[in-house]
DNA sequence: AAAAGCCCCTGGATGC
DNA sequence: TGCATCCAGGGGCTTT
């Protein structure tokens, strides 16, 4: 579910409100991706210090420590002042002095890892070899360009792989590469520089107009706040088989791209 | 090093 | 109504 939007208007809807709470109690459900790598009890009267992203990561920040929460495909998170009714699919929760944070998550790829620091192993192997943060100043078009020369995927696989630009994910890979009028299965490698410059800032446009928007809600996604996202109403392309594109009215066409759908218009997009 | 497949899991939509 | 099949916003791991 959550791509780069929907985990950043996630984080901006509650962390004000968890910063400098102090952890109360850490109640677990199903077992998530990967086990939680701490005695839950050991979190207990920590200081939440705030909330960080690192591509598709929330990074809780805790004194000391930190925990690392992903969304998977269906994870959403609410942080509410009062304990919550509990559901079947609620299968991580932080009772704080502020408010209970809860991890929703019915198909548990969701995960929810402590680390020490950010210079430990088991961070080090989840962040470590993340690619340029597209919403932040150091993604340079230049540097983009370069990430994609060494890469000879279609370019759709390139966005979703994370290792040179992070947070794009299947909604907004296919949204990017229509704004920037690139064929999704054009090699990576064969983009010349003003195109690549081009995808660059489809890209900064695509994500940034989808935080503002609240994110995307397909099925179910929702801030902490409970609210569901809008992004999804001004799709260009993804979801919309069949119909005609809003630009030149050519029938949208899907593909499979990797075990994943890809949309993309023929007239708009080139090779 | 990079690319391609395979999974993890539940639920909703669709088709017979 | 019941059952089978397919699909879904991710990404780490293994194999080529």
């Amino acid at each position: 579910m959550p791509e780069l939007p929907e985990v950043e208007v996630t984080r901006l809807s509650f962390a004000g409100r968890i910063a400098g709470a102090r952890i109360q109690a850490v109640h677990l459900g199903k077992p998530l991706r990967w086990p939680l790598n701490c005695a839950p009890q050991s979190l207990v009267g920590r200081q939440v210090r705030g909330v960080r992203r690192r591509g598709k990561y929330l990074l809780l920040d805790l004194d000391p420590g930190l925990l690392l929460i992903h969304l998977g495909m269906s994870g959403s998170l609410t942080f509410a002042p009062q304990l919550p009714a509990p559901g079947v699919h609620d299968h991580f929760e932080l009772r704080t002095t502020q408010g209970v944070l809860c991890l929703h998550d019915p198909r548990r790829f969701g995960a929810v890892v402590y680390a020490p620091d950010e210079q430990d192993a088991t961070a080090r192997k989840l962040l470590g070899k993340l690619g340029m943060e597209p919403l932040g100043a150091g993604f340079d078009a230049a540097l983009f360009h370069a990430g994609l020369a060494r890469r000879r995927a279609p370019i759709k696989q390139v966005l979703l792989a994370g290792d040179v630009v992070v947070g794009v994910g299947n909604i907004y890979a296919s949204e990017a590469l229509f704004l920037a009028g690139i064929r999704p299965t054009t090699q990576a490698c064969k983009l010349s520089r003003p195109r690549a410059a081009r995808l660059h800032q489809a890209i900064r446009e695509v994500l940034a107009r989808a935080v503002e928007q609240g994110g995307s809600t397909l099925r179910d996604f929702s801030n902490a706040h409970g609210e569901a996202g809008h992004f999804q109403a001004q799709a260009m392309v993804y979801g919309r088989q069949g119909q005609a594109c809003k630009v030149c009215g050519t029938p949208i066409r899907a593909i499979r791209q990797g075990q994943r759908s890809t949309y993309f218009c023929s007239h708009c997009q080139k090779p």
